[in-house]
DNA sequence: TTGTATGCGTTATCAC
DNA sequence: GTGATAACGCATACAA
């Protein structure tokens, strides 16, 4: 197989220099229209493409922006519990195509990124991993900034790597390590949540279900908390039950409580995912929502939408923030992190059936 | 702003060479531990971060498969015919998170191709334009492998870059042009969706909805002629209605025959799409769905189980296409398409309420 | 307007 | 086990 030709054997097939070939590309209005025309003819009969990566040694930069993500979102479990299937189409010629598994949050956020690189002519390279530091650092230097959903990756890595690029951090409370912070009010999002339960449902008795595994999940409990107390109830001092979708033993505490009918007239969820779950699992065994009990999410992933009951939740403004990081990155372009940015997007409850709201009209 | 740091600044602060630099990087068992940690020290301290445009130049491979849309695509309309709301939740906070608009189509044949690339440790390079061979090259150059969706893109310029990578397309029907092929049986599938609506709901009067603007919608009403053909039937010459969703003036055939209780006994579309926006118009004009005209689409994209009546389509195996992709690309890796490989995969009627049979069992 | 020469940061092939 | 050194393909200052 023939090498892939570069610009000398263009240069040579059109008689020129390399420097005339690479100014036909770059810049062609400072080339003679004839030369111009020989150096495009030659490159056409030779099937010249520019290497990339040569243009970006020479030039400096690689002109994309990277986005992380790890493998362990991908291995999260397909199956509701108790082997409950998920309501809809079987599809079985395409076993990937579901709604449960996609799109997700970090779906929809990358989606905003997506947006954003193309409204500015950014490439955009997608990478994931164990999250381990060798692949990250692998990314970040492949690209002119980079951002990270939350995950195992050592935080020392992603500060290395922020000292020469510009890296945005999703869903991190920001703290004073270089990196630039897109995050959404989950405390606000709970306590609101909260009051239209306790408010307009005239709930008094809510648990919380999920383990504080992430930061989010974290600051969820704790508006949770705060909500509750305000509304003169006692507030738990840990989640009813601590139920980590990644792991086995899913719902000990929700199943043995419906087993005996002594479940909360409320479970809050610390996301969606876990929500849905709930919901199967209620479900399987005949527990009527909301009227029994009443399920809540967090995240506002479209599989909300087409459960049943319809998932009341909070919504966070994803695509927004995947947008968001983008900017944030081309404003930081060439410099690492001075004065890292750091950004907190409003929530809003999404009021669906499972709270016992009516159907929407329509 | 202190330039990045580079093999040369390591091995200085180490006291060793560059060689013994790169392995430690890449071959670490080659080197005596006391070296290699003098050097993952040095490395730590400096901020070192590889440069992938360096190694991919040296080392002839840039390690990533690339994914090529269209600008256009992002361009569609986002409201309902005749500015009929959609249904659901409006969401101010997050524009961009419309059903409607995401996943369609090729969202979830990228999510496939994800999938697989990141099974595989392949970074992913993501690229959008208006398919001018500039941008096509442009992405060509940065990756060892591309796909492309059907657009505007000169073939020749497919051609072109297949001189020296794998290139995938996607829905455009084989030629010897070079290029691997990833499509669908949409003749069969089409075949076997009016053989469902003629056999088993009795339907003998039947409009095709949409403009043949891609191969695949040319191969759908070409299906199309030939199931009505073989029920029996009249087959159209051209579609009822042939409105490309891109343009202005869209379903004037359809709404004036149907302010004149003219329609037929179903309108089979050409994509989800342009079925959902036709149950936004007959919604609007109070035309009952599936009593008085049935309704279908094509793709399988998930806001046909959102719309209301739930929209009866044939599913492409999205994921599937874009995994598929991603194995051919890998499999001649380093080499053009000697062989270029051709793959045609199977679709799925689905079949909901839009088309008279009943709601599916929760 | 076009050609020459150099640097970009790595990898890899040699010697040592 | 480690150190020189030559590619790799392009952009660009500078010269012509």
């Amino acid at each position: 197989m023939p090498r892939r030709p570069t610009v000398y054997d263009v240069a040579e097939r059109a008689g020129v220099s390399i420097a005339t070939v690479s100014f036909t590309f770059r810049q062609p209005e400072r080339v003679r229209e004839s030369t111009r025309a020989a150096v495009l003819v030659a490159a056409r009969e030779l099937g010249y493409v520019p290497n990339a990566s040569a243009r970006g040694l020479a030039h400096g930069r690689t002109g994309a922006l990277g986005l992380y993500s790890f493998d362990l979102m991908l291995a999260a479990p397909q199956q509701g519990a108790d082997g409950a299937a998920p309501a809809g189409d079987a599809d079985d010629l395409d076993p990937d195509a579901d709604p449960r598994a996609f799109p997700l949050y970090v779906d929809e956020v990358q989606r905003g990124y997506e947006l954003e690189c193309w409204q500015r002519g950014q490439a955009l390279l997608l990478s994931s991993g164990s999250g381990s530091g060798a692949s990250v650092t692998e990314v970040a230097g492949r690209v002119d900034g980079l951002a990270v959903f939350p995950g195992p990756t050592p935080v020392g890595t992603l500060e290395h790597v922020a000292r020469r690029i510009p890296v945005v951090a999703f869903s991190i409370p920001p703290v004073a390590d270089g990196l630039h912070h897109v995050t959404v009010d989950n405390r606000a999002g709970m306590r609101d949540l909260v009051g239209h339960l306790v408010g307009d449902h005239d709930l008094r008795d809510l648990g919380f279900v999920g383990r504080l595994t992430t930061p989010d999940y974290a600051e969820r409990f704790a508006g949770f908390r705060e909500a509750v107390a305000a509304a003169g109830l006692d507030a738990p001092a840990e989640p009813l039950d601590p139920t980590d979708l990644a792991e086995p033993h899913r719902f000990e505490v929700v199943a043995s409580l419906a087993a005996e009918d002594r479940l909360p007239r409320a479970l809050v969820c610390a996301s969606d995912q876990l929500a849905l779950a709930v919901l199967d699992l209620l479900a399987a065994r005949g527990v009527p929502v909301p009227e029994r009990v009443v399920v809540t999410g967090f995240d506002g992933i479209l599989a909300g939408r087409l459960a049943r009951p319809t998932l009341t939740t909070v919504r966070q403004p994803m695509a927004a923030m995947g947008r968001l990081a983008v900017q944030v990155l081309v404003r930081h372009a060439g410099a690492p992190a001075e004065e890292p940015e750091s950004h907190l997007l409003p929530v809003r409850v999404v009021r669906r059936e499972s709270c016992g709201c009516p159907p929407a009209l329509a």
